[in-house]
DNA sequence: AAATACAGGACTAATTCAGTCCTATTTACC
DNA sequence: GGTAAATAGGACTGAATTAGTCCTGTATTT
């Protein structure tokens, strides 16, 4: 199956917790909220912080919350962050990868077309349309009830 | 990294080999043309035939052509061939594999819109397109010999 | 000063992927 | 009719990637 990595999955549901909450909330905090292991969340939250999709403070009553709004985030965004460049092949990316049936394949642009179409598509979905699609299939039992208890 | 199976750009690549000659041509000779391990392209071969992209002729003198026009097999149809479905998370697609964070991603219809946007993306590009991306970035100088000695 | 929380990176376990091989079936040709 | 050539299907193994954990250091609040 084509598809992303869990832990991409994963990220996409941390940005939309942290966008639903406005304020800024520990990494601890998510991983209770979310139920993924806290470590995981650790590591994700990282490399979002690092693709400056999220802001971090440190010390006491710090935490993470979004750079910028929900609409400008995109999933291309969170995909590079967490699994590196969009490049549908080895060849088509960073040059020091050789491929090895260099004879056929000397890194032509085979892929580039697919490449251009797919981080297009990607870019067109927004964090704030992930969030609008959960709610719409459904509110999520779990967030509602934590969410009404605060 | 975002990214295709090997396998897959492999069968991109011997779709394109096969596109070029339009004869029936063993998987045997296909591997030898391309310089991809001959088991492996065996493997590929059944996969492309199961899909209907290619069709098949056993027994002597068979082999497999292009099961219809180079122009009317995209993308989405190698990489489904290949990997299967194109859904960019487990939970999207069939619904034996269960989610394990269950309490905040119920099968909501997340990833829906990207799923969506990206199999858009990939069924507009063709064998065809990728056949003239390759020749335009510079004719393989390998299939351009063995061609030439033909 | 002490407690809290992020930053970076090393390491291990688990999963997935790539590749090979074996047996059965079909077809061409002598 | 027999033999060789080729695909069909599937099982199996080794390699590579990914997921997950943990440790040490640094910044910040109270």
């Amino acid at each position: 199956m084509f598809k992303v990595n869990k832990l991409t999955d994963y990220a996409t549901v941390l940005l939309i917790e942290i966008a639903r909450r406005k304020v800024v909330q520990s990494s601890q905090h998510i991983a209770e909220q979310t139920g993924i292991p806290s470590p995981t969340v650790a590591k994700i939250m990282k490399s979002l912080n690092r693709a400056g999709l999220v802001a971090s403070r440190r010390g006491a009553s710090g935490g993470y919350s979004l750079e910028r709004a929900a609409e400008l985030i995109t999933l291309a965004d969170v995909i590079q962050a967490v699994e590196g460049p969009i490049a549908l092949t080895a060849c088509a990316d960073t040059s020091d990868e050789h491929c090895n049936i260099e004879s056929i394949c000397p890194v032509q642009g085979k892929w580039n077309r697919a490449n251009t179409a797919v981080r297009a598509a990607l870019t067109q979905v927004t964090l704030a349309d992930m969030v609008a699609d959960m709610t719409m299939f459904g509110v999520p039992q779990h967030v509602a009830q934590t969410t009404a208890a605060e």
